[in-house]
DNA sequence: CTGATTGAGGATGTCAATGTCTTATTTAGG
DNA sequence: CCTAAATAAGACATTGACATCCTCAATCAG
């Protein structure tokens, strides 16, 4: 249902809004969040992309969040990197209908409305700061791996 | 999002509620709801499996619906299909919070449990009697296609 | 019994998502 | 200017979703 690229592109951002002002190479991301390497430096261009997060190259660079955590939503990040397609026209033959959907499709498409509903109502800042006895991601900064080793 | 199987899925079960106590073969499905038939069969050999329809080989044979179209639910076509995914434990290396999932994971699994909300408000009888502009499927049984041709 | 009809199942092909690797390109600092 | 550090970008596997085709098995009419 939720891909491997937005799972991963949500723990990059977490981690980064933990650090909202500072750059963080690949390699410090992906040991945090345990996501593997390579990949997670391309579900960083396709942030990049998205204008979530801002790149440098070279030393002491990395990627920074554009935003504040205060007002970057998971919603956002969910779009950069995997758009939720909503069902605009009736997917069958011809747009006969024109706008109006048909029972089944609307019904489709509501529930891919209340998707975006529900990735748009947290903020990251929300996520981190939340008491809860589970710390985002299991443990980090501090800690590299979550349970491993 | 949707996957083009649950698609296909729902549109063949919302044909066949039509005439719920008809048996209706792949060809005349496919026909209707303008699915590739021979991909058609492999859906449907799901449904049967999840114990959606019932089929009957032979002249006369096809797909019968098991439950009677007040009494199905979208969810239920989904789950045979291609199950939502619920987020169970923290998909990050150990369940160290035990039952716990962090703030992040909670908030995707919330939007997950949205949408099986959505999908198990609605039965098939409900589709089919909404009063509404456009017919389910666009225009069946009486027109094989919608608007083609 | 025989043949036509219809679903079941396996083999295969295509393509996008996922994941790895190698080679540019940019940047700070000595 | 040169070098080490870091992202950008592209080529290249691998896997699963989507799709097709062919053959087998079951069912029914005659």
């Amino acid at each position: 249902m939720l891909s491997q690229t937005v799972e991963y592109a949500l723990r990059a951002v977490t981690f980064m809004a933990t650090a909202p002002k500072a750059a963080h190479t690949v390699d410090r991301i992906a040991e945090a969040t345990h996501v593997p390497v390579a990949y997670l430096a391309k579900v960083m261009q396709q942030l990049v992309r998205g204008r979530i997060v801002a790149s440098r190259r070279g030393v002491g660079g990395g990627f920074m969040l554009v935003k504040q955590p205060e007002k970057l939503r998971i919603l956002e990040v969910v779009q950069a990197v995997d758009p939720i397609q909503r069902i605009t026209t009736c997917p069958l033959g011809i747009a006969a209908h024109g706008k109006k959907l048909c029972p089944l499709h609307r019904r489709l498409d509501n529930a891919l409305a209340e998707m975006e509903r529900a990735f748009s109502a947290s903020t990251l800042a929300e996520i981190l700061t939340e008491p809860s006895k589970s710390i985002p991601l299991c443990a980090f900064p501090s800690v590299p791996a979550c349970g491993a080793t």
